[in-house]
DNA sequence: TTAATTCCTACTTTTACAGTCGGTTTTATA
DNA sequence: TATAAAACCGACTGTAAAAGTAGGAATTAA
């Protein structure tokens, strides 16, 4: 019940592009080095990010990436839900409804998923990248040296 | 961000047992023949409850498992962090505290992930095998014959 | 004594994760 | 207009965990 380093490794991009990318481009390589990624990895994940219409890019020399939307407008969800799938416990409650088993009415067990995948939707919506901004803030103060997210 | 099988599997086993083994023992082949899972691999996960104290046995022919305490007393999250561990999205934020990274103190995102894992907790300890055999009961009625979990 | 059962250790297969590699295409700028 | 910096792309690889198999030893009711 580990999230895989997809979703952990996106969403730390995703801060470390919220506080860099103020109306500008940063190379995904200066994301990579702060944040300790490899590079061609996260160029994976960045281009699922892309695809969920999440980030935009500049392609050719100075080019880079940058948030589609105001972090206010970006949950952690949207994110780790573009990584991770579905982030309910089992498949059978998620959004795909031809993942549920055929003794769905008589199941007892999928009440107790289904609640759980509630709660961690509910908890990942409630959060914006602008929160985690804040928080960044309040920590790191003015130490302008200071990456880690 | 799913539940391995163990966990699935174990919470039917367990439900299955709070039904069945009223006060007598069950044997694990029924167990596994009800809820079609492989009986040598039910064998291992049975084998990790009982360790936790949440299953009693007893050898032999006639032999079989119980419930080593009453349904009510009996939480999934009793039996999902015996057979997954720490139910927490990310080692950091689990019950180890030698998993702490070292940026721990100017980390943004550990906050989100505990958010997620406090959740997750709260749900799964606030169901008893009791609730599920209700709800159990209420779906199936008195058909003798469903044993779908 | 036999058959049913739990208990135990080791092995195997499959799958997803976490990358790596080697390029092609685009584009600012010198 | 050449060059270097960047995004973009698809295929490959190593590893670890998950999921399940296999075979037998120990225990015990009938």
């Amino acid at each position: 019940m580990k999230l895989s380093t997809k979703g952990r490794y996106g969403l730390k991009a995703m801060v470390d592009l919220a506080i860099h990318s103020q109306d500008k481009h940063i190379a995904l390589k200066h994301i990579a080095q702060r944040q300790d990624i490899s590079e061609h990895y996260l160029e994976q994940l960045i281009a699922v990010l892309r695809k969920s219409g999440l980030v935009k890019s500049i392609r050719g020399a100075q080019g880079g990436y940058t948030l589609a939307l105001p972090p206010k407008e970006i949950t952690v969800g949207d994110i780790l839900r573009s990584l991770e799938g579905s982030l309910t416990p089992v498949d059978c409650v998620g959004e795909d409804p031809t993942s549920q088993c055929k003794e769905w009415d008589f199941c007892v067990t999928k009440d107790v998923w289904k609640k759980i995948g509630d709660k961690i939707n509910e908890v990942v919506d409630s959060i914006t990248l602008e929160d985690l901004i804040k928080d960044y803030e309040k920590i790191n103060g003015e130490k302008e040296y200071m990456y880690y997210i």
